[in-house]
RNA sequence: GGGCCCGUAGCCUAGUGGAUAGGGCAUCUGCCUUCUAAGCAGAGGGUCGCCGGUUCGAAUCCGGCCGGGCCCGCCA
């Protein structure tokens, strides 16, 4: 459909004298509301204001001017726009030989070509295991990085783990009181489980016992001195917890280029700060605290040292985004986070600009809404979570249910994979087809299902799609004719595949996977009432036949090509 | 008090200046001796939070109000 735009914008071209230019025509140009209007519609709004006419004349004036072109059908002036039809068998054949041509790379762009991003996301804190908000980040942050490099991006993912702070020495303090030496394994507990139950045994003790909030800072305290004992414990307990997410990664499929872990960078920040000082822009207070002056910036200030001298979060992102672009050699950076964050990432990029970083202005903050419950906001410190291992497999039971109840004789192993595939499909398709920005709400017992705009709503089109394929063999497909996929499912199909790379281009340029799970839907959709209405593989004559066959292939891959990119596996089999 | 974000049918959601506001869930009616019914076809359900303004044209832009969320110097 791509060449049938340009084929339109030439006409037009042409009949405008070059008025407007084959470009401004590409982009003017939408689809119709209702097929039987048009393929493509040009508005003759912008022309209006060219020309000083009424657009619904410019539109009839436009449409005698014109000849029609091999490929174009039709043409038809319907008040203030100007209707195209394009030439049914064209249409199949330029789409289908486009994506079988393209295959795996259909979709694919390189307006980023030679760049090099970094992208955090996940940031998980060593005190507790990850929860349901961490899993809607970690699925924005893999699919993202999946887009960013479709479009030709060279993509660094990391991870950077909270292993530093009070909220570590409160597990710390509630395990040194009442772990007695206990370990994950003799608890036969997952680690990062194991550390959290003391962290939310800190938080039922301190209510009783409210000195022990004293005793957690002065475990901070003992830990920025470097005092050995904490150390080890501290040691012993973060390495827990990181080999705890990282089992949940591994299961949900987030993969990590790069580990950073704050304490690490916490005390690397000196030649930055004295950097801020000398400029002026951090100066002391009357408590001693170093703090970063905005107000005049239009934002409030910031606090970059603790009056003590310890480090605060902040303190560790000024020197580890120094680092990121000077080792990597980075083009952008990207943080995948939070909403609640909106202000502390408008200080830190603002605290660069004013240090004269020449990288401030490629520091991006990818905001994202929050995850609530029906009871309210999650809350870890309560307990109030829905545990991200518990939700995924909770999922795959589910999904275990399901095939069981189709698929009696599978085997255990391949009952397993399907059962994984088709749970984590549910929740990253479930978390991603909503934009962004906005706050989601879960509510356990509903929210995830696997019928309608599900993930395994578009898997299940896709095995289908492939099934027949596996029946129908090895086939040769067309590469020109197509003269029978002229029907109205047929031709919506085609139009949805063909308009696929524009979707990852638009969702590339709004930073907005949720495009890509329309586009998905929508494909889904058409090709389900495709294989309603249509036989394949005992269609009418050997022909027909070919030609489904193709359209059917051309589905399968751009379904395949569109779920890779939300990082949920496409199966053959449900 | 100030800043940012959100408000579309019982519920969830797409659409951010253009044609009859597009889907899903739930409800109701049909369709499995025919390529996977995790599906398809159809029905009902909308003052696009409210009031004004800009515009030939507003769910979309501007102003005000109402409701919800998040944030506002040494918490991550």
């Amino acid at each position: 459909m791509a060449e049938f735009k340009e084929l339109i914008a030439e006409v037009l071209e042409q009949a405008l004298d070059s008025k407007l230019k084959k470009d401004e025509i590409i982009e003017l140009l939408e689809v119709p509301p209702i097929p039987k209007m048009g393929d493509y519609a040009f508005p003759c709004f912008k022309l209006a204001e060219i020309l000083g006419k009424k657009p619904a004349k410019i539109s009839f004036e436009l449409a005698e001017k014109i000849f029609l072109p091999d490929g174009i059908e039709g043409m038809n002036p319907n008040g203030p726009y100007l209707n195209f039809f394009a030439a049914k068998d064209i249409v199949a054949r330029d789409t289908i030989n486009k994506v079988i041509k393209n295959g795996n790379e259909f979709g694919r762009h390189d307006f980023g070509k030679g760049q090099k991003i970094m992208v955090e996301y996940s940031a998980p804190n060593s005190n507790k295991p990850l929860h349901l908000g961490h899993l809607r980040n970690n699925c924005i942050g893999m699919a993202i990085s999946n887009i960013f490099e479709s479009a030709g991006m060279k993509v660094i993912k990391a991870s950077l783990v909270n292993d530093r702070g009070i909220h570590i020495c409160k597990s710390m303090l509630a395990y040194k009181l009442f772990g007695n030496n206990a370990t994950p394994e003799s608890a036969k507990e997952k680690p990062d489980h194991f550390v959290g139950d003391y962290y939310v045994m800190y938080n039922q003790m301190v209510k009783e016992t409210p000195d022990l909030e004293k005793q957690a800072y002065d475990m901070l305290q003992k830990w920025e001195k470097g005092d050995k004992e904490t150390k080890n414990l501290w040691k012993k307990m973060t390495s827990w917890a990181v080999k705890g997410f990282k089992e949940t990664y591994t299961e949900f499929g987030s993969i990590f280029d790069e580990w950073f872990f704050e304490s690490q960078y916490y005390n690397k920040a000196k030649q930055i700060l004295k950097l801020g000082e000398e400029k002026g822009l951090f100066k002391k207070n009357s408590d001693g605290a170093l703090v970063a002056e905005l107000e005049n910036q239009g934002l409030s200030n910031k606090t970059v040292l603790r009056s003590d001298g310890t480090s605060i979060y902040i303190t560790n992102d000024l020197a580890l985004t120094k680092h990121k672009f000077e080792h990597f050699k980075l083009n952008e950076s990207v943080w995948v986070v939070g909403n609640e964050q909106d202000l502390y990432f408008r200080q830190l990029f603002k605290i660069f600009q004013l240090l004269g970083f020449k990288w401030a202005k490629n520091c991006m903050h990818l905001s994202h809404g929050m995850v609530n419950l029906p009871s309210g906001k999650l809350k870890s410190r309560e307990g109030k979570v829905v545990d991200a291992d518990d939700i995924i497999k909770e999922l795959e039971d589910l999904a275990t249910e399901e095939i069981k109840k189709r698929n009696k004789k599978i085997n255990e192993k391949e009952l397993a994979a399907r059962s994984r595939a088709i749970g984590l499909a549910a929740i990253k398709f479930h978390m991603l087809k909503v934009a962004v920005h906005k706050d989601i709400m879960f509510d356990p017992k509903k929210s995830i299902s696997f019928e309608g705009e599900t993930g395994p709503y578009i898997q299940y089109t896709y095995a289908r799609a492939k099934s027949i394929l596996a029946k129908a063999g090895k086939m040769k497909i067309k590469k020109s004719g197509f003269e029978r996929l002229i029907g109205p499912e047929e031709q919506k199909l085609l139009k949805l595949l063909a308009n696929y790379p524009d979707a990852v281009k638009k969702s590339f340029k709004q930073l907005s996977p949720h495009i890509i799970c329309q586009s998905m839907i929508e494909i889904a959709e058409a090709f389900n009432t495709f294989y309603q209405k249509h036989k394949v593989l005992k269609a009418g004559s050997e022909e027909i036949k070919i030609e489904r066959i193709s359209l059917v292939q051309a589905t399968a891959q751009v379904l395949k090509n569109g779920l890779e990119l939300l990082d949920i596996e496409a199966i053959e089999k449900m």
